[in-house]
DNA sequence: GCAAGGTC
C-alpha cells in the first residue's frame, strides 16, 4: 500500500484535519516532543486505498541567521551585515523537527502540505520539502508533492481541498525568504550600530539594547507622534451659546457649535436676546440602532482586553493561548471576524446555557436567536468562540475575565441590535437655531449580555410642539478652550498597526511588548502609552537624519515589493539586491550623521564622563572608550576593539584637549597632588608618533613642533638630577604649577596660585633654560613688588627665587655646563639640539629649527 | 546581546 505523508502547520490543526479526513477513524501516536502523528487508511484521489500519516510542524522549521563569525559584535562592522553570508538554522534545535519529518517520511512516496494558506505557510511548505528531500524521492516534482488549499477548518472545506489539490507556490515562499533576509540585515545592522554607539556613553540610559526594527520602530513612532501632537498643541479659545427654555426647563445647544470669534458670538447672542420667545421649528422622532458586534478575531480581542479589561495584548494572548490549549475556546489567532456558513452557532449557545454566571442570558438569546453580522473571512481560522463551559472558580481572576468576555461577546454576536428612539427638538430665535436631543431605549439587544456597553439612562423628552412658541428663560454665552489630544491608548495603537499593516495578529503584541521592555514607552493608567525620553530622542533622531526610518510606509513599501515577488512579477534576487542596496545606503548615511541624533542624547542624558568614570573619546571612531581600572589599567574602545594601556595612577580627562595628531582626547596623569603628573594622549602613549619619543611616555616627551602640550612648547631645562631628562612645565593641575622631569622623579613645584605660566621663546643668558612668563591675579600677586606679571628664568631670576622650591633649585647646579643636555634622546631632535650646540641647560631647540621638524614629522 | 515571523 502507498503511504502518503501530510503535514499541517501546528499540532492542533493536524488533529482536526485528521479527524475530518478520516471521518473520525484516525489513530494518534506520539511524534516528537510537541507533535503527534495521526494515521488511517482511506481513498486518495483516484489511486485507491492508501495509508495516511498526518503530522505537523510547529510554525517555521528554520530561521535565518548570519553565519556564526558575523555574530561577533566586537569584530564585525555592522555595515558588513548587508552583504555577509547567511544560513538557515533550525528554529528550535531541541525539537529536531527536520529529523522528525524525515523519520515520518520514511516509506512515503507522496507528500500533501496542509500548511496555513498564507505566504508564511507557503514558505514552511518548502522548509518541509527540504527536510524530507533525501527520504521522499523527487519531492519537488508535482507528481509527488501536493498542496491543499483550504479557507476554513470545516468538513466541507477540508474535504473539498483534498479533492482539488494544487502545488506549493515557490514565488510566495521566496517572498518570505526575502522578507526574512531584509529584516535580519536591516534590523541587526541598525541595532548593533546604535547600541554600540550609545552604550557606555551616557550614564543614565535605561536600556542596554537600543534596538531598531521595521515593525517596532514605526510602532514607537506612532506613540511619539501623539506625544509631539500633545506638546505642540496650542489651545484656542472658542465661544458658544446655550438656551434655557420652557417649563419644565430644557437646555438647548447652539447649532453653530463653537465659534472662534468672541465678537461674532456676542453679536449673535444679542440678536437672540432681543427675543422673549423661540419658535419650535421641528420635533422629530426616529429609531436608531447600535449594531451588535462582529464575530471576534485576535486584534479585536486584544483591543477590548486592553481598553475594557485593562489586560495588555501580550498577556491577553498568553491567557487566550492557555484557554485554547485547555479546550475552553477555539484557536485564538485569526483575522477572520465572520462565522463560516455552516458554523454551528446553536451548539455553542447550547454549551453556554448551563452557566451560573451568564446562563440566564444564554437561554434568553437561544430563544431569540439572531443571524450574526457579516465580516471579513481571511481564510485562516474561524472567529474566536467558546468551546467548553467553565466556572469562575476554575480560573484566576484575569483568565476568568477574558473567558467571560469571549463568551459574552459570542452571545452578543447572535443577539438583537440595540434599538433606541431619538427625539430632536429644534428652536429658533433671532435667526439662531438651538436643538436638544433625547434618547430613550427601546430594546437593549446585545447589551443585555454585554452589560458593560449598557445604554445610559433614558432622557426626558421636551414637551415642545412644532409651530408653537416657547418662553426663553435665558441665553448665555460661555467660553471654552480646545484641548490637546490624549496619549495614545494601547487599543488605538493596535488599530493603527492593523491599518498600516505593521506586524500581524500574532506579532502585534510582541512589538508592543518590545518597545515597553526596551524602555521606549511606559504604559500608564488607562493603558495609555507614554513615550520615555529615550523613545522620544530616538524617534526625533531618526526624523532629523532620515525620517523614512520611522515611517509606517517603510514597512508597507517593502511589503509591496515582496508582493511582486509573491505574484511572480518580480525577480526574487533583483528585488532583494535592490532593497538591500537602498537600506545599506540609508544605513551608511545614518552612521555618517549619527552625531545629530547624539546631540539629542547629549541634551537629555548625562555623559558617563560626568558620572565620575574617567574615560575619553577614541580618536578613530569618536566614541567614548571604556576605562578598565583592573590592572593593567587601560582604555578599551568597543567599536575599534582596541586597548590602550594607561600609566598606573590617576587618569582624568584633561579638559577638552585633543591630540592634534590623532584626535584622541588628552588625559592627565598624576600620582597625587605632590607627585608626578603630565598630560598624555592614550594613542601616542602606546604608539609614539615620533622616533625620538619613547613608548609609554606623555606629551612631555613628544616632539610635536606646535602642539601646546608638547616637550617643545613646555620644556624648560635639562633635568637637575638625571642625565637625559628635561624639566617640562606641567599645566595639568594649574594653579598648582610644577616642572616635572620627563625621565626621572624630579618635581619642582613653582608659582603656586599663578593664573598663567607660559614658556617663552627666549633662553636665559646665564643658564640656557627657557624663560617663563608668570601672571598672578592683581590682588593675589606673589611678587615682592606686587606686580601682576613677570618674565624671567626659573633658576636665575631673583624675582622668582622665592616662588620656586629652593631645595631643588639649589641642589641643581650650575655644574653641568658641559655639553648640551636634554632634548629628546636619540633621533633627530637630539641631533638638532646637539647641532645647535650652545651648551647650557635648555633642552629646547630654537623655533626656527622647528619648522624643519614640522616639515619632517607632521 | 540584534529583526520579524511562525507556534508552544
Amino acid at each position: 500500500m502507498r503511504n502518503v505523508l501530510m503535514v499541517a502547520e501546528k499540532p492542533s490543526l493536524a488533529a482536526s484535519l485528521a479527524a475530518i479526513l478520516s471521518n473520525g477513524r484516525s489513530v494518534p501516536r506520539r511524534g516528537n516532543s510537541s507533535c503527534s502523528t495521526h494515521e488511517w487508511s482511506g481513498q486518495f484521489r483516484n489511486e485507491g486505498t492508501v495509508h495516511f500519516k498526518m503530522t505537523s510542524v510547529c510554525g517555521h522549521v528554520m530561521s535565518l541567521d548570519f553565519i556564526s563569525k558575523f555574530n561577533s559584535w566586537d569584530k564585525v562592522d555592522p555595515v558588513e551585515l548587508f552583504g555577509c553570508p547567511t544560513e538557515k538554522k533550525e528554529c528550535n534545535p531541541k525539537q529536531q523537527m527536520r529529523s522528525f519529518l524525515a523519520q515520518e517520511a520514511r516509506g512515503c512516496d507522496t507528500l500533501v502540505l496542509w500548511l496555513d494558506c498564507d505566504k508564511e505557510g507557503e514558505n514552511i511548505c518548502f522548509e518541509v520539502m527540504d527536510a524530507v528531500q533525501h527520504v521522499i524521492q523527487n519531492v519537488y516534482s508535482p507528481k509527488v508533492t501536493y498542496r491543499a488549499h483550504f479557507s476554513a477548518i470545516t468538513e466541507k472545506d477540508i474535504k473539498g481541498a483534498m479533492e482539488k489539490l494544487g502545488h506549493p507556490n515557490e514565488n510566495e515562499a521566496k517572498s518570505v525568504d526575502a522578507r526574512q533576509e531584509l529584516d535580519l540585515r536591516i534590523g541587526c545592522a541598525f541595532t548593533r550600530f546604535q547600541t554600540k554607539f550609545f552604550q557606555g556613553r551616557y550614564g543614565d540610559l535605561d536600556s542596554s539594547l537600543i534596538s531598531y526594527g521595521p515593525c517596532q520602530t514605526p510602532t514607537l513612532g506612532f506613540c511619539v507622534k501623539r506625544h509631539d501632537d500633545i506638546q505642540n498643541f496650542k489651545p484656542e479659545s472658542f465661544w458658544y451659546l446655550q438656551m434655557l427654555a420652557g417649563h419644565p426647563e430644557f437646555t438647548l445647544d447652539w447649532e453653530r457649535g463653537r465659534v472662534f470669534k468672541k465678537d461674532l458670538t456676542n453679536m449673535l447672542l444679542n440678536r437672540v436676546k432681543e427675543h422673549k420667545v423661540a419658535t419650535v421649528e421641528s420635533v422629530t422622532t426616529k429609531e436608531a440602532f447600535k449594531s451588535k458586534p462582529q464575530a471576534l478575531n485576535t486584534v479585536e480581542l486584544m483591543r477590548i482586553c486592553s481598553s475594557g479589561l485593562g489586560i495588555g495584548p501580550f498577556q491577553a494572548m498568553q491567557i487566550a493561548e492557555r484557554l485554547y490549549t485547555q479546550g475552553y475556546i477555539s484557536y485564538p489567532r485569526t483575522e477572520t471576524n465572520q462565522y463560516p456558513e455552516n458554523f454551528d452557532l446553536h451548539a455553542v449557545m447550547h454549551v453556554l446555557t448551563p452557566s451560573s454566571d451568564f446562563g440566564a442570558e444564554a437561554r434568553a438569546i437561544s430563544s431569540d436567536f439572531q443571524t450574526p453580522r457579516k465580516g471579513k473571512d481571511a481564510g485562516d481560522h474561524p472567529p474566536i468562540t467558546p468551546m467548553k463551559l467553565a466556572q469562575r472558580s476554575e480560573f484566576d481572576r484575569d483568565t476568568w475575565r477574558v473567558y467571560e468576555f469571549i463568551c459574552r461577546h459570542f452571545m452578543g454576536t447572535v443577539s438583537r441590535d440595540l434599538k433606541y428612539r431619538v427625539t430632536t427638538v429644534k428652536l429658533r430665535a433671532g435667526g439662531e437655531g438651538f436643538s436638544c436631543t433625547s434618547n430613550v431605549l427601546i430594546d437593549a439587544g446585545y447589551t443585555k449580555v454585554m452589560t458593560w456597553l449598557a445604554f445610559g439612562k433614558d432622557e426626558a423628552i421636551p414637551p415642545f410642539v412644532q409651530g408653537t412658541k416657547v418662553a426663553i428663560n435665558d441665553v448665555r454665552m460661555s467660553e471654552g478652550q480646545t484641548g490637546p489630544p490624549d496619549y495614545l491608548t494601547e487599543a488605538e495603537l493596535i488599530t493603527l498597526m492593523e491599518q498600516h499593516a505593521i506586524g500581524t495578529d500574532a506579532s502585534i503584541p510582541v512589538h508592543i511588548n518590545n518597545i515597553c521592555q526596551r524602555n521606549y514607552v511606559r504604559i500608564e493608567t488607562g493603558r495609555k502609552l507614554i513615550p520615555t525620553t529615550l523613545g522620544i530622542v530616538l524617534v526625533h533622531g531618526y526624523q532629523k537624519i532620515d525620517p523614512e526610518l520611522v515611517l509606517p510606509t517603510m514597512r508597507s513599501e517593502v511589503e509591496h515589493a515582496l508582493t511582486l515577488i509573491a505574484k511572480g512579477s518580480a525577480d526574487f534576487k533583483a528585488v532583494l539586491r535592490h532593497a538591500i542596496r537602498i537600506f545599506k545606503l540609508k544605513f551608511m548615511y545614518f552612521v555618517d550623521h549619527i552625531l545629530s541624533m547624539d546631540m539629542l542624547f547629549e541634551i537629555n542624558f548625562s555623559p558617563l564622563a560626568e558620572s565620575g568614570k574617567a574615560h575619553s573619546r577614541c580618536g578613530k571612531c569618536r566614541r567614548y572608550m571604556k576605562y578598565i581600572q583592573t590592572k593593567p589599567a587601560r582604555l578599551y574602545c568597543t567599536t575599534c576593539d582596541e586597548n590602550y594601556t594607561l600609566p598606573n595612577g590617576n587618569v582624568k580627562v584633561y579638559r577638552e584637549y585633543k591630540c592634534p595628531l590623532d584626535d584622541f582626547e588628552l588625559l592627565a596623569f598624576s600620582t597625587g597632588a605632590k607627585g608626578r603628573s603630565f598630560p598624555f594622549c592614550p594613542y601616542c602613549y602606546n604608539h609614539p608618533p615620533f622616533r625620538d619619543m619613547p613608548k609609554l611616555s606623555g606629551c612631555n616627551s613628544c616632539t610635536h613642533p606646535s602642539c601646546p602640550h608638547s616637550l617643545y612648547t613646555l620644556g624648560i631645562s635639562s633635568c637637575v638630577e638625571c642625565e637625559t631628562g628635561i624639566l617640562v612645565l606641567d599645566c595639568t593641575l594649574s594653579p598648582s604649577w610644577k616642572m616635572v622631569c620627563n625621565r626621572c622623579d624630579v618635581i619642582i613645584n613653582c608659582f603656586k596660585g599663578a593664573v598663567k605660566v607660559t614658556v617663552e621663546d627666549i633662553r636665559c643668558q646665564d643658564c640656557g633654560a627657557q624663560v617663563v612668563n608668570v601672571v598672578y591675579k592683581p590682588e593675589k600677586s606673589k611678587f615682592k613688588d606686587g606686580s601682576e606679571e613677570k618674565t624671567g628664568c626659573v633658576f636665575c631670576s631673583m624675582d622668582f627665587a622665592h616662588l620656586v622650591e629652593k631645595h631643588r633649585a639649589v641642589a641643581s647646579r650650575q655644574v653641568r655646563n658641559g655639553g648640551p643636555r636634554g632634548g629628546p634622546p636619540g633621533g633627530n631632535a637630539g641631533a638638532l639640539v646637539n647641532g645647535h650646540g650652545r651648551g647650557g641647560r635648555g633642552g629646547r631647540p630654537p623655533r626656527d629649527k622647528m619648522a624643519q621638524l614640522a616639515a619632517y614629522f607632521v
